[in-house]
DNA sequence: CACAACATGTAAGATGTTACATGATTGA
DNA sequence: TCAATCATGTAACATCTTACATGTTGTG
């Protein structure tokens, strides 16, 4: 369960309440791990219970009350064991329909691919350009891992794109090495 | 639910028995798409149910008899509607511990990073040698679907690689565009 | 004799998505 | 007035992992 290590190591910063750890992930990690209220909210509650959070109560500006969830000593414990623990593992996975979709389709017909990979390839190219400029838009003082994560995004968008272009130039051709018998 | 899918389109060959179908797929997806028999087995008890697929027992080799799954009418159909609507996503996830625990490293501990870093690196960079010399092995008569599931791990492989090596020089200088104030 | 391969499965729990429910306030 | 933003949550379901349970046969 890692989100709860994202949870404690956001409240080291500063308290914070559960929409606002949903803003904060949307708006930096949440490219690459997006989180839902229906998992954010009862995983507060959870790391309250077992006392790694402490939750305090304060008018929001609108109607309902905020809950702001604070670090206690457990959760930074907690957190600083898991962080020193080190040795954490990259794993690319690469699992979506797409590839299923890929991988049932036959040689005689690699055509009824085109219009998916089409599509797919400008959803990438934008989202690479997208990535990009805000790569660009980051000041020289930006934190590390901000300009790491964005590279991260952009060279696996890179690596998605030129293969999607890749499988667009084999169905065109049969033998994707060039000589053919006959 | 794909891993419906991922089972039904599998049987449209020919009929399997459930271990058969995690070899087959640890052989082809399932570098892609691991599964475990606490998901196959159920999926595929779900899937005997709803009539998607049909049992028989036969004698095993050792022992314990086999169940051989046979794709029924129902199924046939509901996998040929699946492929049919076409228009399926590629979506890339980068969420693993390490990005995790990239994100929560200050700039003034970067150097606690990289002994991760170059472990990560061995890994990726063994994976893809891997993956290359297996691309190589294919002959031209080759599925295209393998040629194309190959190589999209390397290029993603290739991406994680040279971040890696990025993170290494990024954390060897602290301005990572040159110039400094001074 | 021990261990790998063959072959089935269950149970518990972690993880994640989607849809629903509530209700005030702000701005177009 | 209508949608968006603020702010909380629940419930149902889907997906996936891990550990356990069982038992034979072949190989070193």
């Amino acid at each position: 369960m890692s989100l709860k290590y994202v949870i404690l190591g956001l409240l080291r910063q500063r308290p914070h309440y559960g929409y606002e750890i949903k803003q904060q992930f949307d708006h930096s990690l949440g490219e690459i791990w997006p989180v839902s209220y229906g998992q954010l909210y009862p995983t507060l509650r959870k790391l309250s219970v077992s006392g790694h959070i402490s939750m305090q109560t304060v008018p929001g500006k609108k109607a309902i009350d905020k809950n702001v969830y604070t670090l206690t000593d457990k959760g930074k414990t907690d957190f600083e064991q898991w962080y020193e623990k080190g040795v954490k593992k990259t794993q690319i996975s690469i699992k979506d329909e797409f590839t299923l979709f890929l991988f049932f389709t036959q040689d005689s017909d690699m055509v009824r691919l085109l219009p998916a990979v089409r599509k797919n390839h400008d959803i990438v190219s934008r989202q690479e350009a997208v990535f990009q400029s805000r790569l660009e838009a980051l000041g020289e003082g930006a934190p590390f891992f901000q300009r790491a994560l964005l590279k991260k995004m952009i060279f696996h968008l890179e690596a998605e794109r030129i293969w999607l272009e890749e499988i667009i130039m084999m169905s065109k051709r049969p033998a994707p090495q060039g000589v053919q018998r006959g």
